[in-house]
DNA sequence: CTGAAAGCGCTTACAG
DNA sequence: CTGAAAGCGCTTACAG
C-alpha cells in the first residue's frame, strides 16, 4: 500500500496525503481531515525508503565511538539514543576499535548513507572523510577529542586541568613520589592529561614518572606494574579501562590503597563506587556533554547556527576512600 | 555525481556499472575494467538511499534492547556490531527502556526502514508490531527472552537451570536460610530464574524467601534489605544491576562477604572481579549467543532457513570469593 | 489551497 | 553480454 492508495480513498491527490503526512500548513482543514482518516483506515505507513530517497537524506544520525563497551562512551551513546528519539531520528552505531581504517570506512557509510549528522569521537582526527562529510553539508561533532578539521563543532573537557587538580590533591596531601599511569600520547586526551600531570609535578618541583597503558585494560596494568617498582607512595590513572588494570596489578603485588599507595582514577564509572577503597576519582559530565554535542548537531541541522562552535566541559574531583584524603 | 556519469565516462550503459558494482557475473572483462577505472577516477560512491529504495530494503540490521547501559546489552549489541561490520551492513540502535510502548514505536520504525532483520531483547514479548515485521518477511530473533509469535527464532539461556545449579551449590555448602533476590515476576528471565531458585529449595526441603528487585540497581537495593533482616546465610541475586544495589546494601550493614552472607550473582560483568571479594557468578556466554543470534539471522537474510530455530545456552557457574566455597 | 508532472538515482525484467 | 526502459514511492516546483 502507497500512498496513491490513501490518496485515492480520501478522494484526493498524493501530493495532497504527502502535505498532510509533512505537516505543510496550507492544506484544507477537510482534505486533512480525509486524509488522516483515511490513513488510519488503512493502516498506512509511509515508506521511508522512498522519502530518503526523494528528499536526499535519511531521518539518522550517526554515532562513532572507539570502544562501545567502554562505559565512558556506553553512557554517552546512550544519552544520543534518548535524545535522537525524542526527536524522531535514528542512531546508527559505529565502533571504530581505535583502527583508522575502520573509520575511515564507517565514515564513508554515513556519508553514502546521506545522514542528518554525525557525532565522532575520532580515532583518527585528521581522516580525509570529515571533510568529505562537511563537504557534503553533513555536521559533525567532535567529542571527546578534536578533529583537524577546522569546519566541526566539538565537545570535549579540561583534560589537563582536571589531571592537574587531581595531582595538586596528591601533592597538597605530602606525596611526592606520584606516578602516572598514561594513554597513548598520540591521541590527544592522553597527550593533555599526560601534560596536566607533568605540569603539577613540575610546578612542585617534583619528578614525573609516567608509563603508558595505552588507554586498555592491559595496558594498564602492566603500566602500573612497572610503576609499582618505582616507590610509589600515589598513582593517578588517565582513564576508567587503565584503572581495572592498575586496581589488579595492585593486588597481585599487595599493595594496599590507599595506605601503600593513594589512588585517583580518571572517569567515574559506576563501578567506582563497589570497589574497597571506592575510588576518588575525576568525573566528566558524559550526559551533559553528550546533551551539548546533539544541540550543537541540531543548532547545524535546523541551520540555525554555521559557525563552528567548541565547548570545554570541566572534570568534577569525586573524593572517595582511595585517595587517602576523604 | 551518478552512475550515468560513471557509465558515460565507461562508455557503458548505467545497467552496466549498476551490474559491475552488485558483481553480476555477465559482465565482459573489458567492460568491467572500464567501469572499475572510471569509478576509481571520479571517486564515484553509489547513492545508498537510491538503491535501498529500488531493491526495497536496507542493508541494515536493528538492535533492540531494554538498556544499553547494562553491561549485559553492551556485550551483546558489541558482538552484532561487530559481525554486522565484517559483512557490510550497519546497524541501528534501540533502547527501550523496557517500555512498551518505545519497543512498539522502534519496531515500527524498524518496518519503514525495510531493515534486513532485527535481534530483539523483547520489552512486550506480545507487541503486535512483532508480527508486523515478520509478516513483511523481516526475520527476528528473540535474544535473551522469547516471543509469543511463533514464527520468530530464539536464542536464550537455561534460566531456571541455572540458578538451580547455584542453590544448589550453597546447599551443598550447608546452607538453609538462602534468599533470592529476582527480577520482574512479569518478564520471562525474572520468573524463570525464581523457578530455579524455588526448584532447588524445594527439593532440598528448605523454604523459599525470595524478594522481587525488578532487575534494576535500586530494586536489588531495597529488596536486599529487606532480605537481610530475614537472617539468612545466603543470598543470590537475578543480575548484574540488582547486584550492585545488593554490595551496596550489605556494605550499609556491615554484612561481610561472605562469612555472614554468602553471595552468588547472575551475569559476570567485567567489574565482578574487581569488587572484594570476588564474585562468585552465573555467566552467560553473551559473545556466543550474540553471534548464534547473528548466524540465526544471516541464515533466514540468504533465505537458507525457513523453519524457526531455538536455541538455549547454559550458564556456567564462575566460583570466586563470594560464596564461600571457593 | 490543490493537482499533474517531473524527478530523486538506482536495479532489473526484457529484448536482442 | 548489453542497453533502453520502466519503476521503486515518495516530494516539490510549478501552474492554476
Amino acid at each position: 500500500m502507497k500512498m496513491r492508495d490513501v490518496a485515492r480513498r480520501a478522494g484526493v491527490s498524493p501530493a495532497t496525503v504527502s502535505r498532510v503526512l509533512n505537516g505543510v500548513p496550507t492544506v484544507g482543514e477537510e482534505h486533512r481531515r480525509r486524509v488522516l482518516r483515511a490513513i488510519e483506515e488503512l493502516g498506512y505507513r509511509p515508506n521511508r525508503l522512498a522519502s530518503n530517497l526523494r528528499r536526499r537524506k535519511a531521518e539518522t544520525i550517526g554515532v562513532v565511538v572507539s570502544d562501545i563497551e567502554n562505559p565512558h562512551f556506553t553512557q554517552m551513546v546512550r544519552a544520543v539514543e534518548d535524545a535522537a528519539y525524542r526527536r524522531g531520528y535514528r542512531v546508527l552505531l559505529c565502533n571504530t576499535d581505535e583502527e583508522p581504517e575502520k573509520q575511515r570506512s564507517y565514515l564513508e557509510v554515513l556519508a553514502d548513507e546521506r545522514v542528518l549528522g554525525v557525532i565522532l569521537s575520532p580515532s583518527d582526527p585528521r581522516g580525509a572523510e570529515i571533510s568529505r562529510l562537511l563537504d557534503l553539508g553533513i555536521p559533525v561533532v567532535a567529542f571527546d577529542r578534536t578533529v583537524a578539521d577546522p569546519r566541526a563543532d566539538a565537545v570535549t573537557v579540561d583534560n589537563a586541568g582536571g589531571v592537574r587538580l587531581a595531582a595538586r590533591r596528591l601533592i597538597a596531601a605530602g606525596h611526592e613520589k606520584i606516578g602516572f599511569v598514561g594513554g597513548s600520547r598520540s591521541i590527544e586526551t592522553g597527550a593533555e592529561r599526560l601534560a596536566g600531570y607533568e605540569a603539577a609535578m613540575l610546578e612542585a618541583g617534583l619528578e614525573p614518572v609516567s608509563v603508558e597503558g595505552g588507554f586498555r585494560i592491559e595496558g594498564g596494568r602492566e603500566a602500573a606494574r612497572r610503576l609499582l617498582s618505582e616507590e610509589l607512595t600515589a598513582l593517578i590513572v588517565g582513564n576508567n579501562l587503565m584503572t581495572i588494570g592498575a586496581l589488579k596489578a595492585l593486588r597481585e603485588r599487595r599493595v594496599r590503597v590507599p595506605n601503600d599507595v593513594a589512588l585517583v582514577a580518571v572517569d567515574d564509572p559506576f563501578w567506582a563506587e563497589l570497589v574497597e577503597p571506592p575510588l576518588t576519582t575525576l568525573a566528566q559530565p558524559v550526559r551533559r556533554m553528550a546533551d551539548c554535542a546533539m544541540e550543537m548537531m541540531l543548532e547545524r541541522i535546523s541551520g540555525e547556527r554555521s559557525e563552528p562552535r567548541r565547548e570545554i566541559f570541566g572534570f568534577e574531583l569525586r573524593v572517595r576512600g582511595s585517595c587517602g584524603t576523604a
